[in-house]
RNA sequence: CGGGGCGUAGCGCAGCCUGGUAGCGCAUCUGGUUUGGGACCAGAGGGUCGGGUGUUCGAAUCACCCCGCCCCGACCA
């Protein structure tokens, strides 16, 4: 490609909306331009890149044996609704009518369609296990996209479901899939980390995320400093320590004013361990929906609301309104468990936990003393609190240690939660109609882009891995001699022959600033061609990276091929 | 949706407080001088000042409403 030719617009100035490095770099290096709130455009720069992430996907998609496929993006309510989450999913799920007035919906993940497609093509259990794959534009209505390509409402996902005959062979096919992801993070060159999820409302048993471990991302990341233990903090298992209150006569303290748990605890000069924190929900969906409960943890503690939601068997939780608060009998900044009208449930670490300080229910009071065996004797103890740095491991009692992540992958063993509705049946060796067990598997390709550019950037932009970057080489034409372009273009072809990506940088300008955008689009090799380095028949090749090395102009294409190919070691195989 | 901030040329900003008909740097176009790290000189083009309503002789500037964007919280690849 012709840089005289190329739409890339780079900036000189980082756009005042982009906050982290990946958005500002794509935007500055001319990749991608917004739309609109959380829609992009990937200019040619940032549509390769995007073409050399999905390669890398299909490659070892491939080779774990499943088969692309390309579903609709636009899919009838009918099959929502069969589902049972045309009610469920919320307006993340984006709805319109057709001019026929029919009810459709954008998909923002597709396992109605394919449970519809298997429904009615699955007949046999030989024909399973089958696990189909598509990269494709998803569009989710997010509350609120940021971060560029991090979290956009339009985005690219690849995503894989698989279908089987059993439970047993689904496992099989959920480690397959657990490997291949390790292959692909790996082979995009990423640190990552796979970490034990929750499985969020889309059910089923076992979950994994795959996170990218940056301090720009949106999760956090419990992890042992020892073993390989790591989990996201929503579903984040630990031991608490221990702490020790003298047990004594429950009494009543006068705290006027003070409510929030810092507050209290400097008043009574106590440690923030020592309080205990009530939260009081209102639960929606379930079978408990539109009823209020009680959660409590230590004031040094946060109650993890994913945890509360899993064990109520709810949608949602909201904080109680002041209303309902007074309905309780209890006051704001004030709740407590003792004597509370509703039912309460306790962080299990608490459980025979006293001289423990919890509000009282009353404006302006607190309890001191609070022994929960004897004074809640009818508490539900369950794990509630979210783990923290320094908490001790289960697995094996070193630190836990947390880290922000972006996630970029998530596996699910779903079973039968979608199958049963969307009854994707097949006939099995005994000759009975049977449930098939599904998995699903995701990957977010777009977000990656983002996540790479966060772990390859310096100063100068954008440190592609060689097999990712928009072009292998940048071919750098100095001056505006006829020899120096002749020989631009003699090497331009030459490098083309050898199948090798190259952007000749053909303009006008400036030797500074073609360095300049070289680096910010983050070509990984330039040769620099120019009156100098010609009369010398010496030309200069330089890595991103820093490395260097000199050619003639006869071997300069051979050689950059061979830098390429040892660049490209230095990269993770992909047989971790 | 709640809290905070912002909207003036492609990008970065000034002007607004104290109304008088829009400006700077970069980018773009023309000509010239330059050419191994974001050049210089001269000239030029480009703006319904996010939109609407109101106040006023007069609104980018003041008031009200709406829209959009960004950041922090609840969702997720």
């Amino acid at each position: 490609m012709r840089y005289s030719k190329l739409l890339a617009p780079t900036l000189r100035d980082t756009p005042a909306d982009a906050e982290v490095v990946s958005h500002q770099l794509l935007l500055r290096a001319g990749f991608i331009r917004r739309v609109t709130s959380g829609v992009y455009d990937y200019l040619p720069m940032g549509l390769r890149v995007l073409r050399n992430i999905e390669h890398v996907v299909r490659q070892e998609m491939n080779r774990a044996g499943a088969q692309e496929l390309l579903l609709p993006m636009v899919q009838p309510s009918e099959l929502w609704k069969k589902s049972g989450r045309w009610d469920k999913y919320g307006p993340e799920l984006l709805r319109f009518h057709d001019r026929h007035q029919h009810e459709s919906c954008l998909g923002p993940t597709h396992e109605e369609v394919i449970c519809d497609l298997m429904s009615r093509e699955l007949r046999s259990y030989k024909q399973l296990p089958m696990n189909l794959y598509q990269i494709q534009n998803k569009f989710r209505d997010e509350i609120r996209p940021r971060f560029g390509l991090m979290r956009g409402r339009e985005f690219v996902m690849k995503d894989a479901y698989s279908f089987h005959a059993n439970e047993s062979c689904l496992a099989e096919e959920y480690d397959n899939m657990y490997q291949t992801y390790q292959r692909i993070f790996t082979r995009l060159n990423l640190k990552f980390r796979a970490v034990e999820a929750d499985n969020g409302s889309i059910g089923g048993s076992a979950s994994h995320e795959f996170h990218v471990l940056a301090d720009s991302g949106e999760d956090l990341i419990a992890h042992c400093s020892a073993c390989d233990y790591a989990a996201n903090v929503e579903k984040a298992i630990s031991k608490a320590p221990a702490y020790s209150y003298d047990d004594s006569t429950l009494q009543t303290v006068s705290t006027p004013r003070t409510s929030a748990v810092e507050d209290v605890a400097s008043l009574l000069n106590a440690p923030l361990s020592q309080l205990l924190k009530t939260l009081i929900f209102t639960i929606t969906g379930g079978d408990l929906d539109g009823q209020h409960i009680a959660a409590c943890v230590r004031g040094s503690d946060q109650v993890q609301d994913i945890k509360l939601i899993r064990a109520l068997g709810a949608d949602e939780i909201h904080l109680a309104s002041s209303e309902t608060l007074q309905q309780l009998q209890s006051s704001i900044g004030f709740s407590g468990p003792v004597a509370l009208a509703c039912p309460v449930y306790i962080e299990s670490s608490l459980q025979g936990a006293f001289g423990l300080i919890a509000g009282s229910n009353q404006q302006d009071e607190h309890l001191s003393a609070v022994n929960l065996q004897r004074d809640v004797p009818n508490a539900i103890y369950i794990d509630l609190r979210q783990t923290q740095e320094g908490d001790v491991c289960t697995h094996c009692a070193a630190n836990i240690a947390m880290s922000r992540g972006i996630e970029v992958g998530h596996i699910f063993a779903l079973g039968t939660a979608y199958a049963k509705p969307m009854e994707v049946m097949f006939q099995d060796e005994q000759g009975k109609r049977a449930v098939a067990t599904m998995g699903c598997y995701g990957i977010g390709v777009s977000r990656l882009m983002a996540a790479i550019v966060e772990q390859c950037h310096d100063d100068s932009g954008i440190t592609w891995p060689v097999h990712l970057a928009p072009f292998q080489v940048s071919v750098i034409t100095l001056g505006k001699s006829e020899t120096a372009l002749a020989a631009s273009q003699q090497i331009y072809e030459g490098l083309l022959d050898l199948d090798i990506q190259a952007l000749w940088d053909d303009r006008k300008e400036r030797p500074g600033v073609k360095f300049k955008d070289a680096e910010l689009m983050g070509i990984p090799l330039r040769i620099v061609v120019g009156d100098r380095g010609l009369e010398s028949d010496t030309l200069e090749l330089k890595t991103r990276l820093g490395g260097a090395a000199e050619a003639s102009l006869a071997a300069v294409c051979q050689t950059a091929q061979t830098m390429l190919q040892e660049m490209v070691q230095e990269i993770p195989s992909s047989n971790t």
